[in-house]
DNA sequence: CCTGGCACTCGACTCTAGCGAGTGCCAGTC
DNA sequence: GACTGGCACTCGCTAGAGTCGAGTGCCAGG
């Protein structure tokens, strides 16, 4: 059954059409806006082929045609061609994030950024550090039996914990251990540390042993186990575009999803090398988001993967602009934390 | 014009039914539901009077009466009495704060509790710097061009900043800037820095003034200017119980309100010392929130107010519940923040 | 294989009529 | 003077009928 040049170029005039106007297209206006160098007649059999084989569907009886989800994914692979993005649009991209102070603000920035150019909810994930290395370990006595415990990443990531030690410590015993955990763990990757905590441990005796053991438990959990992805989130209000014709009015679940981190990181952070990854519509494994599409890249200095970022919006959206935004912008933070 | 207790009874009866049912409440429906003693003639009057005063409204000339905001002004001001929480509530709200780690931990629990049990959307601002005080100060060498700041409040806060030196430094000398600040610096309210910085900058000479000049100003700028309040966020997808109804179905300028940091601050970060704030329809400054009432206060161990909180939500909420909570929920972060 | 023609379908829109909740007013009663 | 029962009236909502027209599928002819 396959399909041939024509009835691929009726699907991405439909998709593209559809997309434009929202409106189920009939094949009269195709054959109008298109040229197709056909007649409305050859249109309709050739929309009957699609429709038998699943990529264009209809609404009601005498109504035009909507692409299915399936439909999408074809146009998608194989009938888009990327758009390359205007001056207007690359301009706004340097200049929104030329003079960023820090990695909160250029994910601040980031996110904004997307949301606005591609008008749909846009997502950026912190740079990830479970990918970072520690480039700094810094313990702050905030009473005797306290210290504030805190990491910088290579990535400009700053996390901090406390730390309630079993009994009181004197500052110089909270100097040997800075020095300590600094000169074995700075510049390993947080993934690698936990033998290196052990190892620690092991090793420490005398009385600055209680404390080691609370700070590597510490350690641990913060480098480790704790995994607190960071995510932003702008453009909410953008789904609201288009009234309630797309999602069927219930912007509910979809909202809900949102605010699920977890749900983001699965969205966002299962980054192919700098691959795009687009989910459209049914795709998606989260139940929640079964009504949009999912456009997704990996971003970081090089061929290296920091995070995730991307937009989330109507299976009815614009891929080939979407897809162009979401890589500019991916290439574009990853070369600018490529400079830190 | 005063309203005599009659009239004030029907008030609260028809803002009560009307939160409940979310209809247009008629005088038959009202005798029967409330035990008023009179005719529903009789509460005809007093619906006309109340009308003409302004307090309710009919949306068209033959449908029952919906409160005005300044009705429910009235209400929440003269007819309701703050309902106590279940004990369910009160055992929820310390479950789900108890284990917090860290403040980040605490302002996202907050924030998704009051989310949940106000069935709203629910904001909480961070502890704010310009409240808090230094309690370390931390110079981080990342090269020998490039320190990174980070500061401690006693909040718990950290923030982190990027400096730039003019050229490089040697080891020692970030040894001694790094005791120089925290000597001055620790202590004191972020907000009355300046004069303190400045005094640094004119004392310090030598080889170290050059790096002493530009890290003041970006302590100024990390301490005082920048200011980078912070705001949680949780609770979005509430926005859509009620169908359409509430929010005339455009949920749009809330969400685009709720994006926009600054707005929330105003929301939320004017805060009277514990009292609560309740701002009803047309009684927000914020234009894209005429729709919508906004309960908040704010929050701090004791009488201090280290920032605020609240949630947002259709003028047609359950004001009495909400207050409740808010206070409640704004109490319990007080009290965990004071044991830091 | 494509095209023009044609009968057919069916959702969207308009219009009308009837229903009923709710009102305002008034005359009568306690 | 305050309350009540009664009554005419308003007007949004709903259902049903009718019309319109975009769009289709199919077929015969080029």
């Amino acid at each position: 059954m396959g399909l041939d040049d024509r009835k691929l170029a009726v699907l991405r005039a439909i998709v593209e059409d559809y997309v434009a106007t929202q409106e189920p297209v009939g094949s009269k206006m195709l054959v109008e806006r298109h040229q197709l160098g056909v007649s409305p007649a050859t249109v309709r059999n050739d929309m009957a082929v699609l429709e038998e084989e699943g990529y264009i569907q209809q609404p009601h009886t005498s109504a035009g045609r909507v692409p299915t989800d399936r439909g999408y994914r074809l146009f998608v692979d194989r009938l888009s061609r990327v758009k390359p993005l205007t001056p207007a649009e690359r301009r706004a991209i340097e200049r929104f994030l030329v003079g960023a102070v820090d990695l909160d603000d250029v994910v601040h920035r980031t996110v904004r950024l997307l949301a606005q150019l591609t008008r749909q909810v846009a997502v950026v994930q912190y740079p990830s550090l479970a990918r970072s290395s520690v480039r700094h370990l810094e313990l702050v006595p905030i009473s005797t039996t306290r210290l504030m415990l805190v990491m910088i990443a290579d990535t400009g990531r700053v996390e901090q914990r406390l730390v309630e030690l079993p009994g009181p410590i004197p500052p110089d015993d909270v100097i040997d251990l800075r020095q300590l955990v600094n000169e074995r763990l700075v510049g390993t990757r947080l993934a690698d540390t936990p033998p290196l905590v052990q190892a620690l441990v092991d090793e420490v005796s005398g009385e600055l042993r209680p404390a080691m053991v609370t700070l590597s438990t510490v350690l641990l959990e913060t480098l480790v186990e704790r995994h607190e992805e960071r995510i932003a989130l702008a453009g909410t209000a953008n789904l609201t575009r288009g009234g309630l014709l797309d999602f069927q009015g219930s912007l509910r679940p979809i909202l809900e999803a949102l605010e699920e981190e977890v749900v983001l990181l699965k969205l966002i952070g299962e980054v192919e090398p700098s691959a795009m990854r687009v989910r459209i519509g049914d795709e998606n494994e989260i139940d929640n988001l079964r009504a949009t599409s999912v456009v997704s890249t990996g971003y970081g200095p090089g061929v290296t993967i920091l995070g995730g970022l991307g937009v989330v919006g109507p299976t009815r959206m614009d891929y080939p602009s979407t897809i162009a935004t979401v890589r500019a912008v991916a290439r574009y933070v990853g070369d600018l934390l490529a400079q830190n």
